[in-house]
DNA sequence: TATTTTCATGATCTTTTCTTCATATGAATA
DNA sequence: TATTCATATGAAGAAAAGATCATGAAAATA
């Protein structure tokens, strides 16, 4: 049974919707990276780290391999590419790169 | 000062991930309606479509524009058309449409 | 101008999501 | 096989986001 469009994007959308998700998907967009890479240049606890990329994995957004003793991940190039290039063109065009924007989605 | 990817995204998606407000963009897709008429279809109290519409209309995913004593919303075609194919598709190839997903992100 | 219709906003409580700490697991190597 | 390196997982407190109730404000109309 087909599921309606709102509810595939409220799992799509809430995945990206986190910063550590999103820097990690900035940094695996350079190359595939193992998590503890990925901790390094991030700068956050590995458990942290491995926390993100879970949610991350089950979208599919991310894949790993096991490539010697380390999980090496993978982003998913052809799902987030066009995305963040739309998601860059609209805040070009509309939000002025985001500079006034509050960067929140509270509702009040 | 341009602000980075990751901080936009984070403002672009945590507006998108909500029921709620994928539900208006949903039905604003067919055609403009006014606050009155998204409640009706919707079958949400007004005061929690307005507070929905507020991070819509910020992010420039929506517009407004006063039509004698209505308030009629515009869907910002432009943006999210290309981006709903997006997730339609990845949702198709890796989420067999969303069948296996949890449809939640949280980390544990 | 008083009233009604339409919509926005504020405050508060509830629910969800996040972060952190502690610990477990699994593969490689000594 | 004991140890180490790399990573995943669980649980619990903290923080953020959401839902609801109450109220305020603007435009149209009587």
């Amino acid at each position: 049974m087909k599921q309606g469009l709102t509810e595939i994007c409220y799992g799509f959308f809430s995945t990206l919707a986190n910063p550590t998700r999103l820097a990690i998907i900035e940094h695996l967009k350079d190359k595939p990276m193992s998590v503890t890479e990925l901790v390094d240049v991030l700068g956050q606890e590995q458990s942290m780290v491995s926390h993100n990329l879970r949610p991350l994995t089950r979208c599919k957004f991310v894949s790993r391999k096991r490539e010697g003793k380390n999980n090496v991940y993978y982003l998913n190039h052809e799902t987030l590419d066009p995305i963040l290039d739309s998601v860059t063109t609209h805040a070009t065009k509309y939000c002025n790169n985001g500079i006034n924007c509050t960067m929140r989605a509270t509702v009040t």
